[in-house]
DNA sequence: TAAGTGTTCTATTAGTATTAGTACACTATA
DNA sequence: TATAGTGTACTAATACTAATAGAACACTTA
């Protein structure tokens, strides 16, 4: 479900993390949906449970999950978007060091838009198919 | 000349070698022109003055700086954008990573670009202004 | 020669990521 | 009630990285 580098600099939980997130905004998961629990997750992965539990802990700390006692784990019903300062600076700073790096490989203005505008789409494209 | 954050998770090095190539592209820093040798700008940093070699190092390798023994470290007269399929996914991801944060902080498609042209311009009308 | 460069080491401290194992509390179900 | 499946909370060990500290060396410039 989520592809994992392990020789990626990324720590893995945050892979995982990422993972979800963009599995449920490409509507490969939705709300209410109920994920692997943390030690089918961590078999299906060949990771250590407590791995894909600080994942899993981070994803509920955003309220991207919610998690039940003995029930499991499930895709929150409603986002809850954070939208103060230090979110859009953690955005921004994310964005700038995107746009950067895309400057040094020789993208001018236009190309750089036209990348995010088709990374955008693929994003959402399969989100409106439902 | 640079603003390093130490309470931030992304390195210190990681943060120089960041701010050098946003300065370069705001036009702060011109091709040719001397950065402060090693000793001095981790004085000015207040900062150890191997941690800012290594930022040093690595602009280097990136073909972003250009240093010689015993004279200093300078500008790159000439880039050398990378533009090979790792950097292309490099910077994928990390324009995907600041996509799933804004969608999950109520932004829509047009709002993402909208956010994304006004940095681009930030970023490169300070150039333009030489 | 002397001062200012970059370069290259070793060593230490601190923090984080990951794995490993164990135990406990709660829920659902037979 | 008993059991299996959940999440949760610990401790411990290992490995890696970041950062600091200090020293020495090679080169350039004045």
């Amino acid at each position: 479900m989520i592809d994992i580098d392990v020789t990626s600099s990324t720590p893995i939980y945050t892979q995982i993390v990422d993972g979800v997130k963009e599995a449920i905004l490409k509507g490969l998961l939705e709300p209410g949906e109920k994920l692997p629990s943390v030690r089918d997750m961590a078999k299906l992965m060949t990771l250590n449970p407590n791995t894909v539990q600080k994942a899993y802990q981070q994803l509920e700390r955003e309220k991207v999950v919610v998690t039940v006692r003995g029930r499991g784990t499930f895709i929150s019903e409603e986002y809850k978007p954070r939208k103060d300062e230090d979110k859009m600076n953690e955005v921004k700073e994310i964005f700038k060091k995107g746009i950067i790096e895309a400057f040094y490989m020789g993208f001018d203005k236009q190309k750089i838009l036209n990348f995010v505008k088709n990374l955008v789409e693929e994003m959402e494209g399969l989100n409106k198919n439902d």
